[in-house]
RNA sequence: AACUCCAUGGUGUAACGGUAGCACAUCACAUUUUGGUUGUGAUUGUCAAGGUUCGAAUCCUUGUGGGGUUGCCA
């Protein structure tokens, strides 16, 4: 087995690598386990990278196992959806797709051998009695009046439990273990509660459900899974995931990891949080350009490539960080620049008439699709007498260093001629309502003017009776503070009011037609755009994806 | 307060007892028909105190700070 040689890794890393040249494993095998509950986010898709990626450098597997073993709360909505948006994300598991719920029967088996081995029992406390047992951090629990029940009377009962004898909730089994442990998870652990609830895959087959710790590191030894990586916050389940594998009779012995958990600044990224957004309707669905959800990033355009170097990135560790908004983003405009075609788009529209172009004169103009790739060829688009450009492109009275157009001033149309602002008109506000301008013929593109002088701005546009018309969405980031869950308001509170811009007046170069929906293009100069799902033929629609970096909104922000 | 994990520039992440490096962010300058891209440079860091050592971000001790755990959720 050769590991690709690489300057530094992980400790995870090091780990397997240890592992494979001591001869404890042979290969590695990892697993991605969602449960079913709910969508994946860019913190999934931080696990998604590490299992599928770390099968793919040391040539092994990792499966993708449904962790549907509390059935109240799953749905096949949500197996689709994940599904949908690990191969999205570039990995595929190939033959080795699985579900908890696979191993019911196992389990169930497994749960009687710890009885018959005297190491679990039927509880009858009630729920309340059972949490005053435990006690708590510093105070160790009680046993239950239950836990010295004869191996002979525990299997009785279970069979029972599992035959639906008994109503929900009136019975637990649990593991004997100490109920004194100083870790809380060991206190004699639920393993099966009764539960009468449709499961997505086994119907009405059980009224019994194994809990998570009785459920995963069994499904992860059926599975020959090596490394079981997991969040931090199962560090303390790590003791009890042990016993269970010592104490079956299980065909291998995976090792639990733990690792941190993916945070991002100016967002949220927990599953009731997310589901919160939804449902009181501050966001318009789980693929809501700004959730962090999988799905929400796919609609805002980001590639997948970029999610994964993203992960790449931000490595792996047991520190508990939280990344950087910036950091995303710089790495979707880096794929975004070398792989998205060029377009010009006009968002907030003025009207110019360029006085001394010939009425009904229409000019065809070729210019590289991407100037980072020059394989993607030339796109060609019209100019005439009348074109929109951006309003703010326009200042009457400019503040110092403002390039663009102002009375008086010459800046170059992107791609064309050199054109000079002669006359402002205004309707009765006052408001600017249309430019009158004069072109440079001396001036097409690829050339400057003979007398050699230049020009600091360049501005783009779109030809009047060229264009097309279409919505734009600007987005920004859903909170307006850097940890919308801290403190003591709710994080609702943080929402950004200007998260989501409707601009519904854009003109789009006519080439803009023909883009695919789910398809991300630069606007020039102003940033990635995608085409929404809520695009027609007569209105399309667009969002923005990330803005380009601009340096000038920074410095004119500056007193 | 019990157990447990963690601590390197503004944010992340390397350095495995021997030069604190990289990315993002920030700020300059150069290039540019995108105020984009690209290039060059600058700024900023080992939680604290002791110890071991020729030498400590790294090993030890103590302290400080932060996270997780008291579901019949995962």
């Amino acid at each position: 087995m050769s590991v690709p040689p690489s300057p530094s890794k992980d400790f995870i890393r090091e780990i397997i690598d240890e592992d494979l040249s001591s001869g404890k494993h042979e290969s590695t095998v990892t697993r991605f386990p969602p449960e079913p509950n709910g969508y994946l986010h860019i913190g999934h898709a931080k696990s998604i990278c590490l299992n599928f990626g770390l099968a793919e450098e040391y040539g092994g597997r990792c499966h993708l196992r449904f962790d549907d073993t509390n059935p109240a709360k799953e749905d096949v909505e949500y197996v689709d959806s994940i599904k949908e948006d690990i191969q999205w994300l570039g990995f595929d598991w190939g033959d080795h797709l699985y579900y908890a719920s696979d191993y019911f029967d196992k389990l169930y088996e497994w749960a009687l051998v710890l009885i018959e081995n005297g190491k679990a029992y039927v509880d009858d406390q009630t729920f309340e009695e059972i949490r005053m047992g435990r006690g708590d951090l510093n105070t160790p629990g009680t046993d239950s009046p239950f836990r010295d029940r004869s191996p002979e009377e525990n299997a009785e009962i279970f069979k029972a439990m599992k035959n639906g004898e008994f109503d929900d909730g009136s019975k637990v089994l649990r593991a004997k273990v100490d109920m004194a442990h100083p870790n809380l998870n060991m206190r004699d652990p639920v393993l099966y509660r009764i539960a009468r609830a449709h499961h997505h895959r086994t119907g009405d087959a059980w009224c019994i459900y194994p809990m998570y710790d009785f459920t995963h590191g069994q499904s992860d030894a059926l599975e020959y899974v090596t490394h079981s990586l997991c969040t931090l916050e199962f560090e303390n389940h790590r003791p009890l995931y042990e016993w269970f594998l010592e104490n079956l009779p299980v065909p291998s012995y995976p090792r639990q990891i733990e690792f941190s958990r993916l945070n991002l600044n100016y967002t949220v990224m927990s599953k009731r949080k997310l589901l919160q957004l939804v449902e009181e309707n501050h966001v318009e669905g789980w693929d809501d350009p700004r959730m962090p959800t999988i799905s929400g990033l796919r609609r805002r355009g980001y590639p997948p490539e970029a999610i994964r170097n993203f992960c790449k990135t931000i490595g792996v560790t047991k520190f508990e960080s939280t990344n950087d908004m910036a950091l995303l983003e710089s790495g979707v405009r880096e794929v975004l620049n070398q792989n998205s075609l060029r377009f010009m788009a006009v968002l907030n529209p003025i009207k110019i008439v360029v006085t001394n172009y010939p009425e009904g004169q229409v000019e065809e103009i070729e210019s590289p699709a991407n100037p980072e790739n020059p394989e993607a060829g030339t796109r060609k688009f019209c100019f005439s007498r009348e074109i929109y450009i951006e309003r703010d492109d326009f200042m009457e009275d400019p503040p110092k260093k403002y390039f663009r157009l102002s009375p008086g001033n010459e800046v170059r149309l992107r791609n064309a001629y050199f054109i000079k602002c002669e006359e402002v008109i205004k309707d009765d506000q006052g408001e600017v309502i249309e430019l009158r301008c004069t072109y440079d013929t001396d001036t097409p593109r690829g050339q400057n003017p003979s007398d050699g002088r230049k020009v600091k701005g360049v501005v783009h546009w779109v030809s009047a009776s060229h264009s097309i018309d279409a919505t734009v969405r600007l987005y920004d980031r859903l909170f307006s503070v850097e940890s919308p869950d801290s403190g003591e308001n709710s994080f609702l509170d943080h929402i950004n009011p200007d998260s989501v811009v409707e601009l519904p007046n854009a003109k789009l170069e006519h080439n803009l037609a023909d883009v695919a929906n789910g398809e991300t293009v630069q606007f020039e100069r102003l940033g990635y755009f995608c085409v929404d799902k809520d695009s027609t033929p007569e209105n399309r629609v667009f969002n923005r994806t990330v803005g380009l970096r601009d340096s000038w909104a920074k410095a004119k922000d500056q007193p």
